[in-house]
DNA sequence: CGCGATTTGTGCACGTCTTCACAAGCGCCT
DNA sequence: AGGCGCTTGTGAAGACGTGCACAAATCGCG
């Protein structure tokens, strides 16, 4: 895998980019970064150190170099980095600089705001595609794109060269429109239904469960209530069930 | 080794010992092992192995008995683990057991979907308000709610016994609102605004930022892309860097 | 031209998470 | 009752991620 290729340029037309092969916390944390770069940029700013970026991302300074390092040096000693180099460095490596097209699958409710949401095509996608099972949704007009129905989306595909796939139909059609989506030659999808998806190995499938966010804050929740709440056991109506509660050594924080 | 305490849980019999604190990748996972045991009971399974569960969940059936073993033996060896039991057992430690009343700030396009999504009532949660600072929003019904207006917040906080907040407005009023937030006593906010919130210790935010999903999925199309194409190189118009850009040429050997 | 102020890049130590492998426990069957 | 097969719970090892602390690099200035 890592060939040791010839280090260079990424761009220049021509020459493939030997990627590097990022560790996947940095992936995760680098559309942040770009994120406030862009910001910056607006704001005027040409370079900004690393500590100024780290504020801005809400991350830590080492570990933003870190990440940073990670795509060969872009940094100025004493300086900084250059913010508009910078952003064309992360976007390059991103795979942002072609606009890649994503089709929707499942226009509902989430579907709507979805395709409505313009948060899509300024940060390098664009919806080229919607699709719904439901005869009565077809045809529907959204944002200046129709809704097909989800047989079309062979032809569609092929002519849209579509990259990602998001589904947001309920839960029990959503392995079968993954297995629609792979077959058309989709390899990242992206899933708001709340199920497991099973697809071949080289397809990415990353996940957004509203319910489970909700589910780790409630758990924070309940942790915090019960450490504040100790010396009365089970006192207020807050924790439901009493309980030999041994808090171990924790140093969150109890603030307020 | 952990002793059973309390036969007292919601309902069935359930025991409760000590709170732990789990690690977070634990607790993270625990949503996702509740709606997959909630699959299996409605398919009328009463008891699951670790490799069964684990399966439906999409992880490793190792990961899934540490994780499970952070709450205290419930698993019985050579037949498994009890559904039901189990259950109670994670929504109790999620703090499932009280219904947790949410609250929905910003009610444009994405709050619609939010405000309408049944999938928050069966998995633990109400909403309990809705909330937005455009006056021509305020006093529309939705799923039964009205929205009120964002001052009301305090009044109403006091009334519902808000326990998570909502974030679903533009980014540049998401800090107001976390602060409006915080003001009346929430420590747990979901923010959906592609925006680095700052909030004092004890409050947790978790953020959804479905432009980063898409951009970490574009990282690995790009990144399998570039392993595939690697022989032909040809000057396909896919992958060329933006022409205004001078060849980030500085880049130095990478694995010294 | 050299010096001090500044900021990057990274070696290192530490903590967290994952995975394997297997002994111990449990139920069932004979 | 005893043995057998199945499954849990966990020790240990390794992979991975984080953050400190500091040398090296660069700039601005006198
Ligand atoms: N609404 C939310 O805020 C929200 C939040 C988090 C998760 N989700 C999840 O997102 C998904 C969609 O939610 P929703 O509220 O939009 O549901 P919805 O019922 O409003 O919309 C689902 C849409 O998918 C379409 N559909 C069904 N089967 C299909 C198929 N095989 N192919 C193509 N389209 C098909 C339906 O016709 C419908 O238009 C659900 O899985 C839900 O759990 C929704
Ligand atoms: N629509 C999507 O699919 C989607 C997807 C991902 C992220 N987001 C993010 O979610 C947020 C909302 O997106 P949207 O498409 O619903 O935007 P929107 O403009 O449709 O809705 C925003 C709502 O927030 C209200 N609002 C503004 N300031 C407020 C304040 N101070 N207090 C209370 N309410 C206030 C507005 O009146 C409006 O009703 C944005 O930050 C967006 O980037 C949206």
């Amino acid at each position: 895998m890592s060939q040791h290729r010839h280090p260079g340029a990424p761009g220049r037309a021509g020459a493939v980019p030997a990627l590097p092969d990022l560790p996947e916390a940095t992936v995760a944390r680098l559309p942040e970064y770009l994120r406030a770069l862009h910001n910056l940029a607006d704001a005027g700013h040409e370079t900004v150190s690393s500590e100024g970026l780290a504020g801005a991302a809400g991350v830590n300074s080492a570990k933003l170099r870190k990440d940073l390092s990670h795509l060969g040096s872009y940094g100025t000693r004493g300086v900084g980095y250059d913010v508009a180099l910078l952003i064309d460095q992360i976007e390059f490596v991103l795979g942002l600089t072609q606009r890649r097209a994503v089709a929707l699958v499942g226009v509902g409710n989430l579907g709507h705001a979805l395709a409505g949401y313009d948060g899509f095509a300024s940060r390098g996608f664009r919806i080229a595609a919607l699709f719904d099972a439901d005869a009565s949704r077809v045809g529907e007009m959204i944002n200046g794109l129709v809704v097909r129905h989800i047989d079309e989306l062979p032809r569609v595909a092929a002519e849209e060269a579509i990259s990602i796939g998001v589904i947001a139909t309920p839960a029990p059609a959503a392995q079968a429109v993954a297995e629609q989506l792979v077959a058309v030659g989709v390899t990242s999808i992206l899933n708001f239904a709340p199920c497991v998806l099973s697809v071949p190995d080289g397809v990415d499938v990353r996940k957004v469960d509203l319910a489970i966010e909700l589910q780790i804050l409630s758990f924070h929740e309940h942790r915090k209530a019960s450490l504040t709440a100790l010396p009365a056991a089970g006192g207020s109506a807050l924790t439901a069930l009493p309980g030999g509660l041994a808090t171990p050594d924790t140093q969150e924080a109890i603030g307020t």
